[in-house]
DNA sequence: AAAACATGCAACCGCCAGCCA
DNA sequence: GTGGCTGGCGGTTGCATGTTT
């Protein structure tokens, strides 16, 4: 059987509201509130539109304590942040900034501060609470696939998120990396990327990372767009529980290893702390984009947090 | 001045989780 | 326990407006 329509469709309107209809509506919950009902709302307001647009009307412009437009640079920072640590879960973003909506916060990344942040305009902010306190990384939570913008201070350490916590995925290809370099100066050698084992910033008390990485490549160059392949089998494993069930580090030469494991995006304290003397430097690099080569193990969602 | 192209944003669509009968 | 309904969410679309050619 098919899903049932939230709504009448033929006897709906679509597409923009008219001030009327704002009127209306705006009037009605001011006197009567939503109910509780909002499928059940147009008919009583005696709008003909569907519930579900009625309800997104109000949330997204008629609710009187929205802002519009305007974001401020804190505002965009903040945005930043929460992107890199949570990825595209514009709700709880703009639950962050008063009085935006999340198709406010959506709208904005996608046309404008997405550039900005490519552009290296504003920063993300790694959070304090987050860090682990001997020589662990700082932990940012991200998406795979869609992360990682990198701030250039203290430079770090990426971990993309595979986004299960309890079950971390086995992935039964490589992934691929790109990095994109912001500038014209950037390096044109990476030396020793290589995949390392990140199990030493396990705190004593929980095995936060077991990993099985071979190595794939011993060396590579590396321009403005460039491209490691890793092509070896990567395994997956960990203790199963909430955050850093297993871990995996690309040491890509340039002073940014990054880790992937279930939790999130991390950075090292500082990658001076675990950089081998053979890197040179991240800061001209500050996006890459990680992706897996080939088909996931069931239950492998890379990608998909 | 007009056409083509780019941008911004409101609104829609489809999916999913939770609630409830 | 099951299935339908609803609210909530993120992705996407399409239109209006602005800019460039």
């Amino acid at each position: 059987m098919g899903r049932a329509p939230c709504c009448d469709k033929a006897n709906v309107k679509k597409g923009p509201w008219s001030p009327e209809e704002d009127a209306i509506l705006k009037s009605y919950i001011d006197t009567h509130g939503t109910g509780g009902n909002w499928m059940a709302l147009p008919t009583k307001a005696g709008l003909r539109r569907c519930g579900k647009s009625c309800r997104l009307r109000w949330l997204n412009y008629l609710r009187p304590d929205i802002r519009h437009g305007g974001f401020t640079d804190e505002e965009d920072n903040l945005i930043g942040t929460l992107y890199s640590q949570m990825g595209s879960r514009w709700s709880v973003i703009a639950s962050k900034l008063p009085g935006r909506t999340d198709n406010d916060v959506k709208n904005y990344w996608n046309t404008k501060l997405k550039k900005k942040l490519l552009a290296g305009n504003i920063g993300v902010t790694p959070s304090k609470s987050d860090k682990i306190p001997t020589n662990g990384p700082t932990h940012i939570s991200s998406t795979l696939g869609s992360l990682p913008y990198v701030s250039k201070a203290e430079t770090h350490f990426l971990v993309i998120s595979a986004s299960q916590t309890e079950n971390p995925p086995a992935v039964s290809s490589g992934l691929s990396a790109n990095f994109h370099s912001l500038t014209s100066d950037h390096p044109t050698q990476v030396y020793c990327p290589q995949l390392i084992d990140v199990s030493e910033f396990g705190s004593s008390s929980k095995k936060d990372f077991g990993i099985n990485v071979s190595l794939s490549q011993e060396s590579s160059s590396i321009s403005n767009w460039s491209s490691i392949d890793l092509d070896k089998y990567v395994s997956w494993a960990g203790n199963g529980e909430i955050y850093d069930p297993g871990a995996l580090v690309l040491d890509t030469g340039f002073g940014a290893p990054y880790g992937l494991n279930s939790g999130g995006l991390w950075f090292p304290l500082k990658a001076s702390e675990i950089a081998p003397p053979c890197y040179a430097t991240m800061d001209d690099f500050l996006h890459a984009d990680i992706k897996p080569q080939g088909v996931l193990d069931p239950g492998g969602v890379i990608g998909q947090y």
